[in-house]
DNA sequence: AATGAATGAGAATTCATTCAT
DNA sequence: AATGAATGAATTCTCATTCAT
């Protein structure tokens, strides 16, 4: 082979397009993301046919990077609230120290650039989290027992936490924890 | 810039911005918007003298419509549960009534083009809603007493609810109950 | 109306175009044409919708000048095989005196732009040609009374005429009647 | 630079850009190329420094198919109207069982790209056909007695031809018969 | 006030060619 | 000798905005 494709290219591209996407949202051009990232803007278009592409590509990467932050502390063994709560906690922090991503992964979630293939892949991430929605909580939160209703609540007030939380430094563990509990109330079975 | 002449028109711009807006995104074009809306090119320019200033106006009206739809069976008198309840059921039937306002409205609120002066406008919107998430609920979701966080909740489980309500026109109600009881869990002060 | 949509405009581009194709064949640029035209690029866009529109209409707009030429010296009157001279002759002309239009033309036709509809319109210009085809020739070329391959190699062999005279300005005349003979002799039912 | 490595990958080359040219038009990318060939995308810039040499090259080797095929059958003591019937059949031949082949050639043909060096090659092919064309016929098609004019009413009457042959199957030998037989009276000396 | 023709700065994408491996 | 990653100029087309009518 003449030279691998550099993974690190593949990466600098998916970076670059997480702040520029953050700051100026879909319209983010592919110039602007290549520059970032240091290559050609010829370049971009070997590691991603089309800029579509590359949005999906970053979808998925932003969503493994935030389970893979989320299961960290996950513990097995651990209490089911105790385990809610650490990734409940995992989640807010990597909002907080991963602002841009979070930012470009919202915007990428209300727009219909994301394929069902794409969707599908980011479904199959961290099963974890899906047996332990199923397992621990949700249960009266609708009666035919699928969790993804419950699940979609347990992001939609994250989201909403880590937006308060992202104003003010010192409040940062308040709003966690409010947060939480009122997550807790809503969705677990046992109080 | 003298009033405009026509109100008409000015209405038929942001009823073709919606469902423009819902279909291509922020990106839907000027000239499309002008064309749904029956104006030629250049009219657009006469109401909005931006395109932002259009998204801007389109993101104020769109709330207006919301909040108008949230406030019409609102009964001052009732008890507080209820009343949150009308405000709910409002809200989630405005947003399957009008899934393009809906849809735009989101993306709008995602985006980086909505000044803070739109949303200083927005947030005096019907201070009625202020009034009653003052009065009724929350006070244990946060210690400062300010209501922001819970109003944000509210919304936020309200958008996740009416996504999944929009998926099966069986399941409505039941997710409008399930919804609703979730969020009243999640803030309100007195089950 | 805002302003008339320029005719003197759209010449313009058909001309640029024409020189343009002439010496670049079908890559030639919208960018150079525009240029050429003394339009900004996106004018070019607001006159054929696409390139290939351009290129259709290009083709179009050379044959109509083609046909005007040939039938201007058209005499119904005439003998048959005199009012065929004068066609040849007065293809042959207008070939001498617009290569670009010609080499244009040539490059279009060989090429795969040309749509179904661009080639309907084209056979129907000038029925008075197409009468002279059925009337006074070629019955003898084809069995079938179809007169379309005859039509061909009139053409083919006026195209080949006029490459050979446009070497040489002196023999313009020599190879006109040779040709024309050639034709004659290849086509004509009466010798 | 030193005779390339593979004979194989030269034909390769050439055979593919036969049929992306035929496909695509000029306008066919290297890479295109290069990919249907079997080599990669530098590969090709070793065989041929640049686009316009493969070009050229590939003008070159189609005509050098053509003509071998239409020597195939040539036999130099046979009647003078025989041996130009045999080499007319197998031009119609050789463009029926080579459609890409042959379409690749005419665009080729009215390009800009053929350098003159290339055409110079191409006539020095296959001398037999020049004197058959000296010897045998034309003579009174141009008083010169250069025979090119009549070479060119050849090649031009056999392409149109082999156009219509091309249409439909059934017709085949009969449009090959009239197509030679109108070839012949236009110029051939002894009818 | 309304129109829509005109604009030129980008947009995404392609491509011939080079060069490190 | 062969590869294919890298490049950046060029391409077609779009678009917000302006301005003559």
């Amino acid at each position: 082979m003449a030279r691998p494709k550099s993974e690190e290219k593949r990466l600098a591209l998916l970076e670059a397009a997480t702040v520029t996407v953050a700051e100026f949202g879909l319209g983010a051009s592919t110039a602007r993301i290549a520059v970032r990232a240091g290559v050609a803007e010829g370049t971009l278009f070997r590691y991603f046919a089309t800029k579509d592409d590359l949005l999906n590509a970053l979808y998925l990467h932003l969503k493994q990077n935030l389970c893979g932050a989320m299961m960290l502390d996950y513990n097995r063994a651990g209490q089911i609230k105790e385990r809610a709560r650490a990734v409940w906690n995992s989640y807010i922090e990597w909002g907080l120290v991963n602002p841009a991503a979070n930012k470009a992964m919202r915007q990428l979630a209300v727009s219909e650039k994301i394929s069902p293939a794409t969707l599908a892949s980011v479904a199959e991430l961290f099963p974890d989290l899906k047996a332990l929605s199923d397992a621990c909580f949700f249960n009266h939160v609708f009666i035919t027992g699928q969790s993804a209703f419950a699940e979609a609540i347990f992001m939609a007030l994250a989201q909403t936490t880590m937006e308060f939380a992202a104003r003010g430094t010192d409040e940062i563990a308040a709003y966690k924890a409010a947060g939480f509990d009122a997550m807790w109330r809503a969705c677990a079975n046992e109080q």
